[in-house]
DNA sequence: GACAGTTCTGTCCGATCGGTCAGTTATCGT
DNA sequence: ACGATAACTGACCGATCGGACAGAACTGTC
């Protein structure tokens, strides 16, 4: 039942965020009452939690995995793990970025900042050529991510690097 | 008295998303009362409907010159009209991918699905090799957007191999 | 000062939210 | 068969939501 409970919360979390969708929401999907939700979760917010539970000790373990390694092998580490995360725990991690506030309700959970910092100590450097197709679509996503959806990037020289960047690679005269 | 309203509106969109944001929070934030924003704007809606009338606009003109063109010249337009409305609407698309749910319930607004096709459909082909280093980032974001925030990738192979390409340049094994 | 039109607000409303609690139903070991 | 425990529910609560409405306050004109 807890089972069931969880999974209705996340695909309806997914799908209308968590202030969107009501504990009665959830309690017609599961097929239960409200108050049977409240039995087996102290409050909605502990579904939420409960949700991110795996996440954020895959997040903690990674960040210990990450402690003793230095330059590009942190760096190559992290990646590789922020990646597997991400992809893994595809659902979960949609939920994280939809619903900015839950996630700041819940400091416990892996920050999203935390995530983009490690992401450009591990990006320090160097990247292969990619195909142009690939990378084209790569770079307006970027565009998208970084100036509408408002990701920290820390360093505003960068950010502007890369808008250039995207320009260019866009053909377009920046 | 309109103008200080919607200021207001849009910058607390933009930090708790629409439903977050309460009639009394703006309210509150302008310096007025509930009932002064209602004699304003006949609903919550049509505060956020007004403060896309702007960008809704953009993209109609913006699809207009893009239907004479063909091949080539209209991606082109297509990317470089896109991008610059993500720049120079920054805060309200960030409202807009933030609020899955006020995008759904307001049709007539501009759809991320739209402008996302339309970026498909500009960048078949090419595109010119670029910097390492933006490279890398635009890869990671891309990745982040397309995994965990979900949006639409039509076409199922070419996500995966936008997948496979990320991880390439990366230097990671696919 | 009288008046009219615009702007603003206090107060109330029904609906819905998350959450509590007493009490019912189902399950199971003995 | 029976008691104990777990699982579940209907009814209810205070708070808050978006919104309605009558009337007060402000503004400019004559």
């Amino acid at each position: 039942m807890r089972a069931d409970i969880l999974e209705s919360a996340l695909r309806l979390f997914a799908a209308h965020g968590f202030r969107g969708t009501s504990l009665q929401d959830i309690a017609s999907d599961v097929g239960c009452s409200k108050a049977s939700l409240l039995y087996h979760f102290t409050n909605k917010d502990a579904i939420l939690s409960e949700l991110f539970a795996p996440i954020g000790q895959e997040f903690e373990t990674l960040l210990q995995r990450l402690a003793p390694l230095q330059g590009e092998e942190a760096a190559r580490a992290a990646v590789a793990g922020v990646v597997d995360m991400s992809l893994r725990f595809r659902r979960q991690v949609k939920i994280l970025l939809l619903d900015v506030d839950a996630l700041l309700d819940h400091p416990e959970l892996p920050c999203v900042d935390d995530v983009t910092e490690a992401l450009v100590d591990a990006m320090v450097g160097r990247a292969p050529e990619q195909e142009p197709r690939v990378a084209g679509w790569m770079a307006l996503l970027g565009i998208f991510l970084t100036t509408a959806r408002g990701v920290a990037i820390p360093d505003e020289t960068m950010r502007a690097e890369l808008t250039d960047g995207a320009f260019r690679t866009l053909g377009l005269s920046s």
